[in-house]
DNA sequence: TTGTAGGCGTTATCAT
DNA sequence: ATGATAACGCCTACAA
């Protein structure tokens, strides 16, 4: 009753060795109902005892279902985003609940598979390794290649990212209710010289974020001062330099909310070097709760997202697609206001 | 020269509209040399405008190779490290590095993939999937079923943990270097009473930042005192409290370092805690380098570990072994000091 | 309940 | 230089 040890145990092995088809051995194997008990049981036993698992490629081959899902995370120059552990954790998130329903992921990496036949586009490289189902995360939507994928009748889902397409939906904070949220809370604390600082215009969640604020500034009668809109990139340095700007203002707000929290560690910095007090001069907000916001000096109010939640969304709305759903509808995710120690009543 | 719309084209629909058999057609896609010059181009181009990709999945079953790389990085709540970014980072470059060569990364997520056969132990998930090779990050080195993969042929490399086995290496940061290095740098402006707050003691990094913060302390002959070794887990709440114990000695220390930055951000919020000024009444040292490491506040004198170096020393170690390399050398990569504002002169 | 056989899309080994 | 043809390991009608 022994094999090969380098050698695969293969399902004809197992036929053999249990004195049945491969037919039977596979149907045993699988569940199905047709096959006497005692069969199945010595069947399963010596799967067990040989350790067998079956090859995944020649499954795949004759199923055509992979039980992979595609993930292009982008970490290119380009699209620095992906610096952000925000994404990470998201895919963490995906990770579990796609492991769950007995899908694994396929981190794609290379531009040309296998060294072969020239670069590998979106909906090449999903092809050539079969996937059930993709997840996109950091992409640009304007990407013309990245359309042929959504064209297609492959399941996709973005994150943080509009996208449409054929059978295609996205998962997304509510980026706007967050602003509103930021504003609100501030102006129930007594500001209403409230700057902003955005995170990037060319993404949804940055031009959300700002939407939001600019609603609920006008709803609340702030008045809209174009000055106190200063643009960032969602990083430090981008934080740190339109705090500057907007504490040199001749009146310069007495809070802001920044569309992230690395930027709004880097107005906390710009406060330090202007001599001002956070909370006392100045109320900050940020948002995305990143681990260390709450280890900042002072820890950070911020909005936090639900990352591991928007993962398990995002692997919810996809394997439904894969599971032959016609529709896929955006799904958006609440975000919820920690307040600690970076905002206070103004003046206080 | 159309094909149906949703159907894959396979190297047999090639074969009938370039009217060559489908032998030629895979012998002209791949380079070989005993194709025509004529048919070749025709069969490419024909390639090309049908935006032809070979099956992943028929030809590994021929070839016996995938030309996927296995990434096991475990995120459970037994091994938190992995809520750490650093892993993260190190698999980006791993992942360029990889990818470069043609290869994709298969991140294992289901324990029973395919809803099949019971759960899968880590040779069974490599098996199942034919990867060509495999990245441990984050894994227990006493795990017996890791061990098990170990033991097999299928080439393994481990990152911060010290694998042995078959075909198995591993890549990691020189930890005892880097801690004596901190010893040393807080030694040199002066300091005497230099305590430490080590990391997770069951994992190699750990055990060697420590040893390297006792032999240096020896050799500088400052004495070794048990109660300047405090023991932490890598993460913030451990680093401060374990601060306060520090600092709460009848003689306490007027340096630490922290095997960690996010520890060292621990201390520092300690120090405030005391009334300690950073760097006037006490010195901080980090470990990692990460990326808030220089927007604290005092910015962080800390060892910068080159995790992307990691990600690719691990690849190229990697690819080594699956081409067919019999040893499997451990590499160690240098750290960096990088002086910033948290370190001074003592009492200065 | 079980066995047989065809086929999934390739590559590789023969001939020719 | 090219064309058959046999694998690769598995699933799934269809037959028995």
């Amino acid at each position: 009753l022994e094999t090969m040890p380098g050698e695969r145990t293969t399902i004809r092995e197992l036929a053999r060795l249990s004195g049945v088809s491969v037919g039977t051995v596979s149907r045993a194997l699988n569940g199905y109902t047709d096959v006497s008990p005692e069969t199945r049981e010595r069947v399963i036993r010596l799967a067990r005892e040989l350790d067998y698992t079956p090859a995944a490629a020649a499954r795949t081959l004759v199923t055509q279902r992979s039980h992979v899902i595609g993930v292009f995370l982008e970490t290119g120059v380009g699209r620095p985003d992906l610096q952000h552990p925000f994404f990470h954790e998201v895919l963490v998130g995906f990770k579990d609940c796609i492991g769950s329903e007995g899908y694994d992921l396929l981190l794609f990496a290379s531009e040309r598979p296998g060294n072969g036949y020239g670069d590998h586009s979106y909906l090449k490289r999903c092809r050539h390794h079969n996937v059930d189902g993709a997840v996109l995360i950091g992409v640009s939507p304007e990407d013309e290649e990245l359309r042929r994928l959504l064209r297609s009748e492959l399941p996709c889902v973005g994150v943080d990212v509009e996208l449409s397409g054929t059978c295609t939906g996205y998962v997304m904070s509510d980026n706007v209710a967050g602003a509103i949220t930021a504003v609100r809370h501030l102006h129930g604390l007594g500001h209403r010289r409230i700057a902003t600082i955005t995170g990037l215009l060319d993404t949804k969640p940055g031009v959300d974020r700002l939407r939001g604020y600019r609603e609920e500034s006008q709803r609340l009668g702030l008045g809209y001062r174009d000055e106190y809109v200063a643009y960032g990139d969602y990083y430090f340095e981008s934080g740190q330099s339109a705090a500057r700007r907007l504490l040199a203002l001749d009146e310069p707000p007495t809070a802001i909310f920044a569309a992230s929290d690395m930027m709004a560690i880097g107005v906390i910095r710009a406060a330090a070097e202007a001599g001002l007090r956070i909370p006392g001069d100045l109320s900050v907000v940020g948002f995305d709760d990143i681990q260390i916001a709450q280890h900042m000096h002072p820890p950070l109010t911020t909005l936090a997202q639900d990352k591991p939640g928007l993962g398990v969304a995002a692997a919810r709305a996809l394997l439904r697609q894969v599971d032959g759903a016609d529709t896929a509808e955006p799904v958006t995710l609440p975000v919820e206001l920690v307040v600690r120690d970076s905002t206070a009543t103004v003046g206080g």
